[in-house]
DNA sequence: ACAGTATAGTTTCACCTGAAACCAAACGCA
DNA sequence: TGCGTTTGGTTTCAGGTGAAACTATACTGT
């Protein structure tokens, strides 16, 4: 074999990774940053932290599910979701019960003033969204979520 | 005005944010889910952090760089790099040297047995990402590139 | 009925992270 | 030259985070 050429050379025996266009670190920046902004915005106004937010986010859609079902409907892990569980409890933002027939299962609730709360966030976050999407057009938008899905099933599918 | 229809009472009282399609939080668990099946390789292989390995992966490309560019570069901060970098310097991965003319700004460059730790890691990085886009077109490829692009400069523009 | 296992949720521990304060070197400009 | 400001980098501090151990309740099969 003949000596190799630059590009050769790059391929085989010093590989270089471009991270500013390696797919992860790129979803993985987009996304920090997006979340930052959001984060931002319902700390300063409410003293939420993101994890307590995401618990009241799906409490607000889905009233009376457990803990357990709060960490997989929001993909944080279940003590995450007890430490957010028990700050928005101290706080008066959520109220629990526990199941008539499993009392290890608690039913969560927002309570009148976290649905006070979760009535102001979610139009600003509805409306941060459409911010970052004011540039996409209907079917741009419907693409991106096509092909977001098509990466959460390759990533499942390559372990998750 | 008579009485709002459920629709109505939906969009107006209690507006519902639906968790599972809101770009934001897609974005963060799908980055997350991604970085971390790449981050449990090479914490494994090498007990390499994701900061850690950041600042390797561009110091392998742009070799003789400051900790602030591989700050700018990786955007991390440089509270980050300066920790990742001092880790790496204790395990000889990385080498510095100082600035001729401005002794503040240092110089890193990957030492040999960093170069090979890199050599090794960055193929595998690849392709996990090519696993990631398995099944997607040429075409659906780019069309991710430039929908990540917009979305990079509308986060840019809402404030970044 | 009861021994073993599974499940919901909490606590602990060890680590990661960013903001702010800090230090030292260098620059700007009178 | 020297004094205020800027800049590169480190340290400190105050949380946030997940893995693993733990508690308490419920289920299962004999």
């Amino acid at each position: 074999m003949t000596a190799p050429n630059a590009a050769d050379a790059t391929a085989n025996e010093h590989p270089i990774l471009n991270l500013e266009h390696f797919l992860p670190y790129r979803l993985s920046v987009l996304s920090n940053r997006v979340s930052a902004d959001i984060a931002r915005f319902y700390q300063n106004r409410f003293g939420l932290s993101v994890t307590e937010w995401r618990a009241m986010a799906v409490l607000g859609r889905f009233p009376g599910i457990s803990a357990m079902e709060v960490a997989e409907r929001t993909a944080m892990d279940k003590v995450a979701v007890s430490r957010a569980v028990n700050a928005l409890l101290g706080r008066e933002l959520l109220t629990r019960a526990f199941h008539e027939s499993d009392r290890r299962r608690s039913m969560l609730r927002l309570s009148e003033s976290g649905r006070q709360v979760y009535d102001e966030i979610v139009p600003l976050a509805l409306r941060l969204e459409a911010s970052l999407l004011d540039a996409f057009s209907d079917d741009e938008k419907q693409q991106l979520g096509r092909l977001l899905d098509k990466l959460d099933a390759a990533e499942m599918k390559a372990h998750g």
